[in-house]
DNA sequence: GGGTCACTAAAGATATATCATTTGCATAAA
DNA sequence: TTTATGCAAATGATATATCTTTAGTGACCC
């Protein structure tokens, strides 16, 4: 297939009303479960070719999600997906910890049985698209239940910090799925689950940052063990 | 870039801009101090009119503001200047001290002494400032009072975040440098400065947070507690 | 008076043309 | 061979024209 790109962008299914958002969206996603290798040329005209769109709104979505940290653009002005570091990569798991227990314990006030019973069911979800092996659904179901919590907060600033540190911590949810760790993470969302129902803010931050040092932190971990300067 | 005839025409650039670079950058400082009051509208057309450019860069750097939480695209698609209400201030103000807490601990390790040295030139500079009132000025340093640290480490990837909650937060700096406040954010950088010079993290924390609590929380407070729905 | 519709003006969205910069490559010079 | 030079192609940046959506206004009907 003629594809000037070097990527596969799966269609999304909404319907985003203007063009850059449409587009925004599709790019987005695709970094969010890895699906661009790190160091792949955003170029706009042929994303634009490449989308059935023009420049312009191409060019918008670019510059969103380069403001979101979740593209990088150099000195020339290219765009390209970043690159990241060991040491980065440490600084952001520990971001997403700080960050999501904050955002799980201001929730917590606000969180309803209903409110459980649908994380409850989303975990389901999770467990039939485990023995599945549906990895890119994982992936999404998986933020889905984190999102689900941390939204419950009705002043709640936090989520698009939270998005923006996903976003660039995309290429490792790959590597996350793509491994039997998911098994460590549904455990854990059992131990979220269980420290919602029992109001308890210490035991719902101990449970989140165990899934996410066991999660995505392992995956990386293993995937960044043998480079040494930068990979994802 | 050489010059095929006798001389080489020097480069002022190293920091050349471009339009949508130029125009984000003058939006960016205005919401950052306040300058723009919430629920300004921030139309294209009359914004590229105003500052002598066409549209389309104008749009970019809008669509990056977005991105940023710093301005807020309505259903009808009119981009303005977003209010907050008092909970969500309390959300923003508590993600600063959590995000600037990390960002210092993780920091700390690299701290110098021409580093420290560096700071307390700075907090020397606010000091003249407060004095000769020019509270415009104030409001820059002390964001670099506190960039200057987080930035020293070299892995940092916290900077775009907290970034983005002072933009949020940006029509408070304007308050609380209004006021008599600045003294007691004097008094809390001799502390942090203190912190450093013991390389004690938990004492870098808490003036982190009682600087933030007494600054910008305080001015927060005094001008929300009037409204009781939105405000800036 | 209240509501609907049509028309107009204003503002956003997009496509396109053009300008500017960067990169690559071929060729020439050292 | 290596380095410099100078197009030419690729790519980004911007201005402009045009299309679409939204908001406002007044005529008209009930």
């Amino acid at each position: 297939m003629v594809n000037s790109t070097q990527f596969d962008l799966p269609e999304i299914s909404g319907e985003y009303i203007t063009a850059h958002e449409a587009v925004y969206h599709r790019l987005r996603n695709a970094l969010m479960v890895g699906a661009i290798k790190p160091g792949t040329a955003m170029a706009i005209r042929a994303l634009a070719q490449y989308l059935g769109h023009s420049p312009t709104p191409v060019r918008e979505a670019l510059r969103r999600l380069s403001s979101e940290n979740a593209l990088q653009v150099l000195d020339n002005r290219r765009i390209i997906v970043p690159f990241i570091n060991a040491g980065q990569f440490d600084e952001l798991i520990l971001l997403r910890i700080k960050l999501e227990c904050l955002a799980a314990e201001r929730a917590l006030p606000y969180v309803s049985q209903v409110l459980i019973e649908k994380m409850i069911g989303i975990d389901a979800t999770m467990d039939r698209a485990v023995t599945r092996k549906h990895f890119d659904m994982l992936s999404v179901l998986n933020q889905q239940f984190h999102t689900v919590l941390y939204a419950a907060n009705p002043n709640q600033t936090v989520m698009p910090l939270i998005e923006s540190v996903w976003l660039q911590l995309g290429p490792f949810h790959r590597q996350m799925m793509d491994k039997t760790l998911s098994y460590y993470l549904v455990d854990h969302h059992k131990h979220i689950i269980g420290a919602l129902n029992n109001r308890d803010k210490k035991e719902l931050c101990s449970a989140i940052e165990a899934d996410i040092r066991e999660g995505i932190g392992r995956a990386g971990q293993e995937v960044l063990a043998g480079t040494d300067a930068k990979y994802a």
